[in-house]
DNA sequence: ATTGAAAGTTCTCTAAAGGTTCTCTATGCT
DNA sequence: AGCATAGAGAACCTTTAGAGAACTTTCAAT
């Protein structure tokens, strides 16, 4: 856990670093946060150092490095790369953290479970949860969880027709079109997002 | 049991915690909850310590930690029901919280995206991305990331044979299984979930 | 190879802010 | 009355933040 100071030095080096590529000396990390002394940012990297943010090489002028590990906010992951078959799991350059917290923290947001296979050639699959958000803008095209009538739900492509009607579009060929006057569906929230944990 | 104040109390920190990525100071707390004493917070924080809510770091600034029971439900969404794709049937209402911290949190959790169609029957497209756990403890038939000869990665399907070979089973037709002695194989993590978020 | 400016290291000091420990008061409930 | 819950606030200790002096070391220009 890092405090205010320890923070704002550690991004200053990490920001200095990817432009420049090389590590900032004290005097310059002082100027850089708003500090005079370089009495005090040498405490602030020695903590950083023992709090396994960045390695110091000792007495060498900028010796700081950064270790892997990167800041993160309180809910994220590490995307690490790109696996594609056959090939060497690709590293991303620019370390990146998905914040999962945008994904999923918010008003109105929740899942469902989906039964059934109409979705299945956008890999929406029997037993899927789905994160939607509840709302009722709508753009054309979006996948919506639809109110049918005020009883069905059901989970489509939602398209609006030049004649007012609302075609909603299936993922399965198995499956036809259904279109229907704008009155008889409700759209109880758009899809966000797919979660699939299986067991 | 918390008291009225004892949990409006965890909720601003929790709620703090979750904005900011980082705990809220006793006066912090204080003016959130419309208090004036920073004594009267600092008494409710040691109460919420002791029933086990939040772990407390002595003297430290910002010194709060949310538990993992608590982490979990800060964490987490409602599954509002079962929506059927088929056949439109309708939205139930059985009401469960769904933990996304046991899915999400924890060592050696990290995300991966998917480039290819190999794992397309599974439901695993290209661009999404997988939570994976680094682990070497591998189930047959594991859904795993295999390094092969230390050099292609790949997602597929592990099957351990009699003879000590190892067959990877990808999940597409087009493709077909290989089989390797063991020694080829390292399996750097398994497959947790999978995470699609469009656009 | 020398050398001096710049950088790193080690201190001591100060102040502000946060955490800790009290005591005191009030209110509602049994 | 006795107890649990709520709150105010004073007093005190510790951490965090910062300044800056004094010293040593590195490194690059001469």
């Amino acid at each position: 856990m890092l405090t205010e100071s320890e923070k704002k030095t550690y991004m200053f080096i990490s920001d200095y670093i990817k432009q420049q590529g090389i590590a900032p000396t004290l005097p310059e990390i002082a100027a850089g946060i708003g500090i005079s002394s370089k009495g005090v940012i040498h405490r602030y990297v020695q903590a950083l150092a023992e709090k396994g943010w960045i390695t110091l090489i000792p007495k060498v002028h900028r010796g700081i490095k950064l270790t892997s590990k990167a800041l993160s906010k309180a809910f994220s992951l590490p995307l690490l790369g790109t696996i594609a078959a056959g090939q060497p799991i690709e590293a991303i350059q620019t370390h990146t953290e998905i914040d999962l917290a945008s994904i999923f923290a918010g008003e109105g947001r929740y899942l469902l479970r989906v039964r059934g296979d109409s979705m299945i050639d956008e890999g929406i699959y029997d037993g899927d949860m789905i994160i939607c958000q509840q709302t009722t803008q709508v753009h054309n095209n979006d996948i919506v969880i639809a109110l049918i009538d005020k009883q069905e739900a059901t989970l489509k492509r939602l398209q609006r027709n030049i004649d007012g009607t609302i075609t909603l579009i299936p993922a399965n060929p198995s499956y036809s079109p259904m279109t229907y006057p704008a009155h008889r569906v409700s759209v109880q929230g758009i899809f966000i997002g797919l979660l699939r944990v299986p067991r």
